[in-house]
DNA sequence: CTTCATATTATGTATAGACATAATAACCTA
DNA sequence: TAGGTTATTATGTCTATACATAATATGAAG
């Protein structure tokens, strides 16, 4: 097994990549041969080192430090983070294909719609003016004939052209969005709640069982589209890996 | 406002940098100039429309490719991904950190620390010999004198040499672990779970009450080295945004 | 000795060209 | 006409050099 604490691959022909660096770089954070809050040699001492170009040892460490391992300053230098600020990234997908990737088939049913004006707590966390007019969508989403997930959804008519005209009774309202509008900010808050009597009834749970619950709110531009509540079947879990 | 569906900027003399690139690729892609499923112009085109060179280009691409809007295969060229595979990214902070971050202050207390032999659902979750031993810590985290979250850990002690001799009094597992062992592998699972009784009591919740729960398997070079569930307060939420 | 100015250094990013390679298009042969 | 081969193209990545700029070190002056 090649020694991966080495500068250069056992075969001197082949170069080494971007990719050939990232790795021996974290071999030595991990084995601390670099330590935490150590400063790493710089980026032309490296390059001689791996007889590569600064560009690409700039590249290896620009991406170890969008990975968390690294902090590097102009002048400064690149140093190892005491405690790697890790990130995991969560895919989002559209729920139909999340439950087509289980291997199961989609199913979706409209449960309610109806056009209000903002519920007070909705204006307040969107800022919206006390007038503003909303769509009220609540759907159902199964796998294999199992409830998969339960959606409950406020749509700011304003933000979305057209969307009055659409009843969605054939197509969740996500994927209709995601037809025609672009989103530029999403947050998303991830949490447990307790399901109610009517939430109890389309996900087959009992009234009070904990209920994986994620709130997705959404802006196009500055402007507030969506807040939607998706709350999944009990025993549902969103798994994520660094 | 500078019209950003132009190639160039108003000021001829200011350069397209990768970032002005990304910011017009985007808006192109938003505003559906460039629609869904449709081929993007060459890197070489491109670079021309924008005054600039095929390995600026190939930044801005390559990083909105890993964004998730576009997809990118050599010869094949550069589409415009149907459903945007929007990431989230969290930010794993360390439980301290994070309740720092909330204006608090922070508190740890052991509740308990045994070492024993793997129970069978551990060995299962980590494919490990059925002789494994293991050290179970349990403790709480606080925020302001109020708990903030329960933590349940075992730790694989082959794996983590002089684990046995931490007694874990004044400082939780996860940081001695981070201090003398770097993580290469993370699997989180984040779902709901029911409070039980000992959960209630700690968490200063009801028995019954839904928890936010964080699963966390860690390994470091292929071995297994931890499993901890992270049980939060209620009402706790993780936010994230894209 | 302290403060300010200047020099130096290390990273951030751009360019131009080159080579590698995956994928598609075009061409040739049976 | 179909299958196989070859040519072409578009992206992936590397090199070498250059310029920008943030941050630190050094030196000069009061």
């Amino acid at each position: 097994m090649t020694d991966l604490l080495s500068a250069a691959p056992e075969d001197p022909r082949e170069p080494m990549s971007f990719r050939d660096i990232k790795q021996v770089v974290l071999d030595r954070i991990e084995s601390r041969v670099w330590p935490p809050d150590s400063l790493l040699p710089s980026e032309k001492d490296l390059a001689e080192e791996f007889s590569s170009t600064r560009t690409t040892v700039n590249r290896a460490l620009r991406e170890l430090a969008e990975e968390g391992y690294l902090e590097r300053r102009r002048k400064a230098g690149t140093r190892v983070l005491n405690a790697p600020v890790r990130q995991a990234r969560l895919a989002i997908p559209l729920v139909r294909d999340e439950v087509v990737a289980m291997g199961a088939s989609y199913r979706y049913v409209l449960v309610g719609r109806e056009e209000l004006a903002a519920p007070g707590w909705l204006a307040a966390r969107f800022g919206l003016p006390p007038q503003a007019r909303v769509l009220h969508v609540r759907c159902m989403h199964f796998a294999d004939a199992r409830p998969f997930q339960f959606e409950d959804r406020w749509i700011v008519t304003d933000s979305v052209p057209g969307v009055l005209e659409a009843d969605f009774s054939a197509i969740g309202p996500n994927e209709w969005l995601l037809q025609r509008v672009p989103v530029s900010n999403v947050e998303l808050t991830f949490s447990a709640s307790r399901a109610g009597a009517e939430m109890a009834e389309f996900l087959d749970a009992a009234p009070g069982d904990p209920i994986f619950t994620v709130e997705r709110m959404t802006w196009l531009r500055g402007a507030p589209v969506t807040f939607a509540r998706l709350y999944h079947v009990p025993g549902y879990g969103l798994t994520t890996r660094i």
